[in-house]
DNA sequence: GCTTTTTACTTAAACGTTTAAGTGAATAAA
DNA sequence: TTTATTCACTTAAACGTTTAAGTAAAAAGC
C-alpha cells in the first residue's frame, strides 16, 4: 500500500523518478518537450504518491490563482443561491476555485473586500453590487489593477465591463400592467433602500406602467424597507396598508413576500380579494403559499452561468472585450393566485 | 494624488522608504523588533501606495493560506445558506477567506474536491458530507495530511474530529409525537436516499416515536425521494398518498415541503384536515404557506458560526482538541397550520 | 571604562513551483 | 562525413514574501 500521506513535493517526486523537477513540472502540464513515456511515468507516480502541486508555489510563480471571487450582497435569497449554483456549474468544470464574500449590502465591506483583491488572490471577479454603493472608485481601482470583473444582476454602469442582467424595467412594467389588468387602481411599490440599478429600473418600470394605465403614482405609493427579512418590514408594510389602502402591491425583493403576506394577515386583508400581490422572487414555495404567489421569476442559474462563462472566456484567452458584453436574459411573469380574481388559476407568460 | 494603480510590491515599498524588505514585512506584521516610528511610517506608506501583500508569496513562505473551504451538498436550501451566513460572520472578522464547493451529494465530486486540498490551498475545512458518501477514506486521508476538519449538520462518525450538529433524533421523535398527538394514525416518512447521519437519525427518531405511540411502522411508510427539488418527488409522494393513504407526513428536507404540498393538492387532499405535515426546514415562507407549515427549525446560522469558531480556535492556537468537540444545538418545533385541527393556531415549542 | 544587553535594523536563505536558456545525444540534411 | 536540427531532458533563476541569523550602535551594568 502506498499510503504515504506525508506531504510530498515536486522535488521528492523528481528524486523518486530520477528526473529533474523541470521535467516533472512539464510532464504534468503536458508540455510538448517531454516524451510520452516519461509523461506516463510521471503521471503514474504522481497519482501513486498522491502528489498535488502546491497551489501557493504555482500561484506565485505563474501569477495565476485559478481562483475567482464571488461578491454578493447576501446569500439567503434564492436568486443568489441559484446564481451561485450556476457559477459553480462552470467553475467546477474549469478547475477553478470560487471564493465567496458577502457585502451585506454595505459599501464599506464591499470596498474592503475588493481592496484585498489587489493581493493577486483572484484572477477575476463576479459581482453583484451592494445597494449602498454610490461611489465606485473601489471597483474602478481594482479594474485598473488588471482584475477582470463581470457584473451579474446588479451592475454598475460607471464601470465599463461585462454584465449579465435581466430586464428589470420590462419585468416591473409587465408585472404592474398585470396588476392593473386585474383591476387594481391604487398600486404601491414595496422596495428597498439603495441606489442599485435593478431597483431603480424596477421602480421606473412600475412608474411607467402606472402612467400608461392612466394612474398617477403618488409619493405615498412607494415604501422603502430594509434589505433583509425583518419585523420592521412587516410593520412598515402593515402601516402602509392601513394608511394608503392600496389594492395592489409590487414587491421588488424575495424576502418582502413573507413580510407582505404577514402584514396583510395582520391588517386582515384578504389576498387577492382585497389586495393583489406580485413579487420578484425565485423561491420554489411560491406555488404553495396562501394564496399561491404571482412572481417575476428571474433566470438566476443561467445568469450565474453566463457571467461565469464570460469571465472564464476572458481569462482563458483574452479574445473577448468584456466592456462590450452585455447580456440581458428574460424574466418570466408567473401568474398565480395572489393576483387572480378567483384565486386559483395558473398560467405562464413570457415577458 | 497617489493613484499609482500599478502593482507595487514589497521591494518597491522598501526602496521608497529606504528600508529592507525584512523591516517592511515585520513592521506590517507588528513585530516587536521594529520601532514604533518606523511602523507608523511603513503603514502610512503602504496605505498611500496601495500596497497589499501578495497572497501567494505569503502563503508559500508562511505555509498558511488564511483560507478555509466550505464543502456542502447544495446551496439552494435555506439551511445551508443560513449556515454560510454564520460561517461568513466569523470568517470575515478573522480576515479569513472562504472557498465554496458544492458536492451535489456526489461522493465522486466530494472526493475530488477534498483531494485538491492537499495542495495547501486551505488551512482547514468546514463540511457537511454528501449523502452518497459511504467510504470515508478521502476524508481520513485529508485529515492525516494535517488539514483540520469540522463537520456541521451532516457529520461522519468514522472521522475523529469536531462536529456541530442538531439533535436530529429528538427533533424527529418530537415532530412525530406531535403528529400522533394531533390524531395521526398512519404516518409516513418522506426522506431522501443516502447514508447520511442526519437522515438516519431522523428516521430512527421517527420510528421510535411511532413505536412509543403504539404504531408499528411498515416498510410502505417510508418514501425515498431524490435529494433535490424535482417533479419526480411530487410524483413519488402523490403515488404514496394514493396507495398508502397516510394521515400524517414527516418530511426530512426543505425542498420536500413544496413537493408534498403540490402532491396533496393534486391528489385533492386537504392539509391539515385529510393529512398533517411537518417538515425539517428553515424557509422563511413557512408561516405564509397554504396552510402555514409546521416545521422543525434548525439553528442554521448558529451552527455555521459555531463550526467556524471551532475551526478558527484550532487554527489560531492549537489549544483545543478537535476530536473532543461535539456541539449539539437544539432545533425547534414550530407548530403551525399544517398540523392543527383548526388550521390557524400558532405556537412555539422548544425541543 | 570595559563588558553585556538591548534596540533597530539588514542580509540572505527558504518556501515549491515554472520556465527561459542550455546541453548532449540522436537523427536528419547537406 | 560534416553540419544542422530535433529530441528529451537539466540547470538555474525567478516569483514575492517571511524569518533565522547577523550586525552596528546605543544603552545598561559593573
Amino acid at each position: 500500500m502506498d499510503d504515504d500521506t506525508q506531504k510530498i513535493n515536486m522535488k521528492a517526486l523528481a528524486k523518486a523518478l530520477n528526473l529533474s523537477t523541470a521535467t516533472i513540472s512539464k510532464a504534468l502540464r503536458d508540455s510538448y518537450d517531454i516524451s510520452e513515456a516519461t509523461k506516463i511515468k510521471v503521471r503514474e507516480a504522481a497519482e501513486r504518491l498522491n502528489y498535488v502541486a502546491n497551489a501557493y508555489a504555482s500561484g506565485l510563480r505563474s501569477h495565476q490563482s485559478n481562483t475567482i471571487a464571488i461578491v454578493i450582497p447576501e446569500i439567503a435569497d434564492s436568486f443568489f443561491s441559484q446564481a451561485i449554483n450556476g457559477i459553480e456549474s462552470v467553475a467546477g468544470n474549469k478547475k477553478y476555485h470560487a471564493l465567496i464574500y458577502l457585502t451585506h449590502d454595505s459599501y464599506e465591506r464591499e470596498a474592503a473586500i475588493l481592496n484585498e483583491f489587489t493581493s493577486g488572490r483572484v484572477d477575476g471577479l463576479l459581482m453583484s453590487v451592494a445597494s449602498s454603493t454610490l461611489d465606485t472608485a473601489h471597483i474602478g481601482k481594482l479594474q485598473k489593477a488588471g482584475i477582470p470583473i463581470v457584473f451579474f444582476d446588479r451592475d454598475c454602469r460607471q464601470i465599463p465591463t461585462a454584465s449579465v442582467t435581466t430586464d428589470d424595467f420590462n419585468s416591473a412594467y409587465n408585472a404592474t400592467c398585470h396588476l392593473i389588468k386585474q383591476g387594481c387602481k391604487n398600486i404601491s411599490l414595496i422596495t428597498v433602500q439603495g441606489h442599485v440599478s435593478i431597483f431603480l429600473a424596477r421602480k421606473d418600470g412600475f412608474r411607467r406602467a402606472l402612467e400608461a394605465g392612466g394612474i398617477t403614482p403618488l409619493p405615498s405609493n412607494f415604501v422603502y424597507c430594509p434589505n433583509k427579512y425583518s419585523d420592521e418590514s412587516i410593520k412598515l408594510i402593515g402601516n402602509h396598508l392601513n394608511e394608503v389602502q392600496p389594492d395592489g402591491l409590487l414587491l421588488t425583493v424575495e424576502h418582502l413576500s413573507t413580510a407582505a403576506y404577514l402584514a396583510a394577515e395582520e391588517v386582515k386583508l384578504s389576498i387577492p380579494n382585497d389586495i393583489k400581490i406580485v413579487c420578484f422572487t425565485n423561491q420554489i414555495t411560491a406555488p404553495v403559499l396562501n394564496p399561491s404567489l404571482t412572481t417575476v421569476q428571474q433566470p438566476a442559474f443561467a445568469m450565474g452561468q453566463k457571467a461565469a462563462e464570460l469571465l472564464f472566456e476572458y481569462l482563458s484567452h483574452k479574445y473577448i472585450q468584456l466592456e462590450k458584453e452585455h447580456l440581458v436574459l428574460p424574466s418570466m411573469l408567473v401568474v398565480r393566485g395572489s393576483t387572480s380574481p378567483t384565486s386559483d388559476n395558473k398560467k405562464l407568460t413570457q415577458l
